[in-house]
DNA sequence: ATAATTAATGTAATCGATTGCACGAAAATA
DNA sequence: TATTTTCGTGCAATCGATTACATTAATTAT
């Protein structure tokens, strides 16, 4: 029940007559210690079990090899994986991983990353939530000259570094995968164009249709919340709206779900009737009776590529210089059911 | 690109006049100061716009405001649930939930939990590896007197608390559904015993089975991993020996799919034929086109009411006892398409 | 043999906040 | 008025490790 008596570097040096200064400098391997003590301090150390406290390290050196992870939730499967990349690269070089979830608001956002600062983390990854507008708080964090990086949704902010999905590149993918099949009405279910992620997709898809010679119609574009039921709206108000397609792009696999529930309650079979392409992969998309088409993210190489630049970063902070480093991923796409005529 | 430089209590002092003493007093209204000094005091601080340095107080007080989270894997639904429970819980109180993951390996869950006592966390969180058979390592963290709770997997050890699911009242009133369903020859695709909960979830189901009259069949019991290839595999060994079942209650989501995927690849009809019910209440299930029977386990309650035992166990600390808490929830069944006989 | 050099170790300040003890001044009591 | 309390504040140690500077001892060069 009792803490047990930690072991210092003084205890080690009582023991052995010699000054804790002495004993510090052989534990790091200092070349003004002799080898002698350096192997009497370093065995005393094994047999008195002794652990060097990290918050007197970090209280002296201002590194506390911390970082931490803001995200809008971590439960997310995308946040997540992406935590586990950053967790799995930087794990090994001794650092841990604080996680914080804004539930999409920016004075959450705010206050997370002041007390992170607070807390004196060695760096702070960010993707950053649907109502973050003013990027005063993320400035503030480059401003203090703790290393940032944005990853997935980031905001243009100059010296700072991020990790990305080429969004463009995927929608214009998925949406010429579905020209291809032979679709010619696409609908495009996005999300709002404050997040850039969105912006892109959206831009991917009319460039797919004009390099295709297929017409943008401004009744096939519409702009939702990324969920189930926001799905099944949208559909509902195509239909209500009489507005005729053949095909739905949609930048949330979620949406895409909702879209083809209320599809299949209207009598549409997928993919003969309507080719339904989503984003992201989540993983139940695969589990489908019906596998959903998707663009894949690769969230688990975003986080480890994060975290290279973060590592980056930090030597080269020391060198008293800053890269600002932008980094984007080739999305992939899952070719599957609910995209592939039949015949054709 | 500098370093901001950071005010201290020093800077206040000297500004004042006054000894940092009398400032730390001040700040933290102690009634040792005279009022006058204690508003000017609040006042410079705001001024400089003083933080306190969190690292040099964890150095005096021993307190982090840190814990640690150790999971097998962070991007499981589950177990991102339960972090984000214990997370919401713990935030307003001003802590950190630091997360580590193990990757179902023993020897890597030492070594976190090694780390993250030298990180002078003020609490862990854990739930256990598949392969953890000695708990020595978690021993350790008792006996360093740092509070440990264990939630979903756990390990009995005395003067530790743990936050479970009732998984054999879950597996009970699944297997019982079924049975009421008018399934009899009832299969139970099951874990490795070795994880307390799976022994729960099979001894549920066969409690269930004698309360109902029912003979248990060793031919119809199997012990996999949770996959969606293990549960194909499961269905197919059972095909393979020509042992008759007209029902499935599997402990895993992963594994009732499989099974469902080889079932309906061999002509079977669901819930007609076979009914089948899952474990976990995966976000999938109830996506699938035909929603998945299964158990639902409220992570996120899980994690927060681990927090809350842990917010308890600290105080307790002060007040030096130790009180071992045990939690169980309950689950509750989400009765879906793939166990209700039609006509029925 | 003596001076100059190098190697090994020790001393003490530092990182920032807290706190037991001491001290002077003011207030209350005798 | 003399004596005791109370109040406000300062001094200095502490938490544990690091490191510039000083010092001693050992070695080499002259």
């Amino acid at each position: 029940m009792r803490q047990k008596e930690k072991v210092t570097i003084y205890d080690i040096s009582k023991k052995l007559n010699i000054s804790a200064a002495t004993v510090s400098r052989a534990l790091n391997d200092s070349d003004r210690v002799s080898l002698k003590t350096k192997e009497l301090v370093l065995k005393t150390a094994k047999e008195l079990n002794y652990q060097q406290n990290a918050l007197a390290l970090a209280l002296k050196s201002g590194r506390t090899f911390n970082v931490g992870v803001v995200v809008p939730y971590i439960n997310h499967t995308f946040f997540a994986s992406v935590i586990r990349g950053i967790e799995e690269e930087l794990e090994p070089k001794g650092y841990h991983v604080i996680i914080c979830q804004t539930h999409e608001n920016v004075e959450s956002e705010a206050k997370q990353i002041k007390t992170l600062l607070n807390t004196h983390i060695d760096g702070i990854f960010i993707s950053v939530s649907k109502t973050t507008e003013s990027v005063k708080h993320i400035e503030e964090v480059r401003d203090e000259g703790v290393p940032l990086i944005f990853f997935d949704r980031k905001k243009d902010i100059s010296g700072v570094s991020s990790v990305t999905i080429n969004d463009f590149e995927g929608a214009y993918e998925a949406t010429t995968h579905l020209i291809q099949q032979g679709y010619t009405n696409i609908a495009h279910i996005g999300g709002d164009h404050k997040l850039e992620i969105y912006k892109h997709r959206y831009d991917g898809y009319i460039a797919a249709l004009k390099a295709h010679n297929l017409p943008v119609n401004d009744d096939l574009l519409l702009q939702v919340n990324s969920t189930v039921e926001a799905g099944i709206e949208a559909v509902k108000s195509l239909l209500k709206n009489n507005i005729s397609f053949d095909a739905i792009f949609s930048a949330s696999d979620y949406v895409a779900l909702g879209s083809m529930r209320e599809l299949r309650a209207n009598g549409f079979k997928i993919p003969e009737d309507v080719g339904v392409v989503g984003f992201s992969n989540e993983p139940f998309t695969k589990y489908l009776e019906r596998p959903l088409t998707t663009v894949g993210q690769t969230p688990v190489l975003m986080g480890q590529i994060a975290a290279q630049v973060f590592l980056e970063q930090i030597t080269d902070v020391k060198k008293n210089f800053r890269v600002e480093k932008k980094v984007v991923l080739s999305p992939e796409l899952y070719t599957r059911d609910t995209s592939i005529k039949k015949g054709s």
